[in-house]
DNA sequence: CGGATACTTGAAATAATTCAAAGAATGTGG
DNA sequence: CCACATTCTTTGAATTATTTCAAGTATCCG
C-alpha cells in the first residue's frame, strides 16, 4: 500500500505527519455508496482492499460508470473542485478505505515539498487516466475498448501482486457497457467471440486469458 | 482575464507575488504547436487570447481531439504526471498564452494558502469536465452530443462577455467529430438537420443559435 | 487567381442496439 | 441448507444509427 500510495525519500518525522493524516479507516460492505452525488466533500478516500465502481447520473437516468478502483487508488478526486461529490462511489465487494481529510492533507503538502508533488502527481494522472478512456471511447470499435479494458485490468492487477491472467470481474456486464459505452448485450457478444477464438476464456465473472497478445494486436490494430 | 484565472481575495504582497510568476509570454500563431507529446514539462501555460485544440495520437495515426481551450483556460495540466507531456496543444488561430512555470507556482502555492486552493480546484475541474466528456461519449447520440457540445462553448463565449449565440467556430468537422466520437460527415449532416429544424442558421464556421432551448431539449430528453 | 483544404449530401454498407426469451448464478428467508 | 425470487448473462433476429465511399461545391490562403 505505502509503496503505491505514498511518495518515496520521506523522513521519518514525514511519515508520522502523514500517519497521523491518515488515521480513520472505514469498512464499506459491497453494494453500500462511500459517498454520494451532493454529499459535501471533506475527505479523500484511499483504497485499501476492496473494489469501487464511481458513477455518474445523468437526470433522465441514464448512469455513465466513470472509473472502477482498487487497491491503492484514491477516489474523491473530482469534488475538490465544487466542494461537493459529483459521482456516487459504490463498493463492489467488502471494501476498506482509509480517510484522508482535505484540509489536513493541503496543510501537510504545503510544507512537505515531496508530498506536495506526489499530490499533484497524483491529480494529473486522473486526469491522464480520464484522457484515455476519451480516445477508447471516441475513436474505437466495441472489441477493442474490451479488449483495452481487460488489458488494462490485467495490468493493475499485476502490480499489485495477483495473477496477471486469471481474474474474476467484481462488475455486472452493465457496468462494464456503461464504463465503455457499450450496452451489455454488446459486451456479453463480445466475450464470447473472444473466448471462441481462443484469446481468453470467459465463464460469467471468470476470465481466464490465453492469448494476452491477441488482446494487444486488437488494440492497436485497425 | 484576473477574475477567471485568479482566486479572489489576495493581497498586495500575493498578487505580487504572482506577477514574478508569470512573467513570460509566448505568441502562437495559428496552426502552430504550442507543445507536442514527448516535450518535457517546465510550464502550464494559460491561455490569454486565440483558441487550442488539445490531442491524443494513438500509435496507429487515429487522433482523439480531448478539448478546446479558449481564454482563461489553462493548458498542460496533464503532464505533471510524468514530466512530459502526452498530448499536442495546437492554435486554431493567432494566440497568446502567458507561461507559468511549474516549480514556481508549486512554491508559491505552498506560501499562500488561497493560491494553493485555487490551483487544486483547477485540477480538480479538468478531471470533472474530462468525467463530463466521459459522460457525453459513453450515453449520447450524435445529435444530443452535438448539442451538448454547442451550448457547452455558448456558455464559455458568454462567461468572456461574447454573444451567447452567436460564434465562429475555430475548429473544423473533423476536429469537432473528433471531440464528440463521430466522423466529420456525422457532424455535417448533424448540423444540416438543426439548421433544417430551425434551432440554428449555420454557414460553414458562423453558427447563430436560434433556439437555445431546443439544443436543451435535445441534451436531456430520451 | 488557382490549388488545396474544408464542407455538404446521397446511397450503400456495417457495427451496434433493441427486443425477446431462455438459462445461469446469486442471495434470502424459511 | 434448500427452495424460490431476483438479478445477471447469453444468444438470436430485426432494426437503427452511424460510417463509409463517392462526388460535387464552397471556402480559404498564398
Amino acid at each position: 500500500m505505502r509503496e503505491l500510495c505514498l511518495p518515496v525519500g520521506l523522513n521519518t518525522r514525514e511519515i508520522e505527519a502523514l500517519d497521523i493524516l491518515i488515521n480513520t479507516r472505514r469498512r464499506i460492505s459491497k453494494g453500500e455508496a462511500l459517498y454520494r452525488s451532493g454529499d459535501r466533500f471533506q475527505a479523500l478516500f484511499a483504497v485499501r482492499t476492496g473494489f469501487f465502481k464511481t458513477c455518474l447520473l445523468h437526470e433522465d437516468g441514464r448512469e455513465q460508470v466513470t472509473g472502477f478502483q482498487m487497491m491503492g487508488e484514491l477516489l474523491g478526486m473530482d469534488a475538490i473542485s465544487t466542494d461537493s461529490h459529483g459521482c456516487d462511489a459504490i463498493a463492489l465487494e467488502d471494501s476498506d478505505v482509509c480517510e484522508i481529510p482535505f484540509d489536513a492533507l493541503e496543510q501537510v503538502s504545503a510544507e512537505i515539498p515531496t508530498l506536495q508533488r506526489h499530490f499533484h502527481r497524483t491529480l494529473s494522472r486522473e486526469i491522464v487516466r480520464d484522457q484515455g478512456l476519451l480516445m477508447l471511447l471516441g475513436s474505437m470499435r466495441a472489441e477493442e475498448r474490451l479488449a483495452a479494458f481487460l488489458l488494462n485490468l490485467s495490468e493493475r492487477f499485476h502490480d499489485r501482486g495477483f495473477a496477471k491472467d486469471d481474474f474474476i470481474l467484481r462488475m455486472t456486464r452493465e457496468d462494464i457497457g456503461s464504463y465503455l459505452g457499450m450496452k451489455l448485450e454488446t459486451v456479453s457478444r463480445t466475450f464470447s467471440r473472444f473466448n471462441a477464438e481462443g484469446i481468453l476464456s470467459v465463464q460469467g465473472k471468470t476470465i481466464h486469458i490465453q492469448r494476452p497478445e491477441g488482446l494487444k494486436e486488437i488494440t492497436s490494430c485497425r
